[in-house]
DNA sequence: ACAATGACATAAG
DNA sequence: GCTTATGCCATTG
């Protein structure tokens, strides 16, 4: 983004990302693990760090391995306040029970053809 | 092309 | 379970 060539790298994540169910979340290793290797990672919270509030691209959804926001203090509120719109809970040191609410994830087959698509 | 950065992940102490 | 150290990837200066 800011270059007229974007890169497709963050449109892959932000398709991605627009796939995770309401209610549910995500972690960025998973998300990166779809549309690239494990370790991009970092490269998704770049990609969706600046991200419009009003972007289609339910960008609160993804999370940290722990379950936890991973945003400064400043938006964290924000992203904890549209998940517990969507039925998500958090506990008292404001992390999500992941074991309960993450997502399942793509399907290899799902995946694969996706892949086709970008490649 | 090199060095630094960032909304991460995992292993080790 | 928390803190520290190391690895990974793409972007940016």
């Amino acid at each position: 983004m800011t270059q007229p060539n974007t890169p497709n790298f963050f449109e892959r994540i932000y398709q991605v990302v627009r796939m995770i169910p309401p209610g549910q979340v995500a972690t960025y290793g998973q998300i990166a693990e779809i549309v690239s290797h494990r370790g991009a990672a970092r490269t998704v919270g770049w990609a969706l760090h600046g991200l419009p509030e009003s972007s289609d691209v339910p960008w609160q959804r993804v999370i940290n391995g722990r379950g936890e926001i991973s945003l400064g203090r400043h938006g964290s509120a924000v992203q904890r306040a549209l998940l517990e719109g969507e039925g998500v809970a958090f506990d008292r040191q404001g992390r999500v029970d992941l074991a309960r609410y993450q997502w399942p994830g793509l399907d290899w087959p799902d995946i694969e053809d996706l892949r086709a698509t970008w490649t």
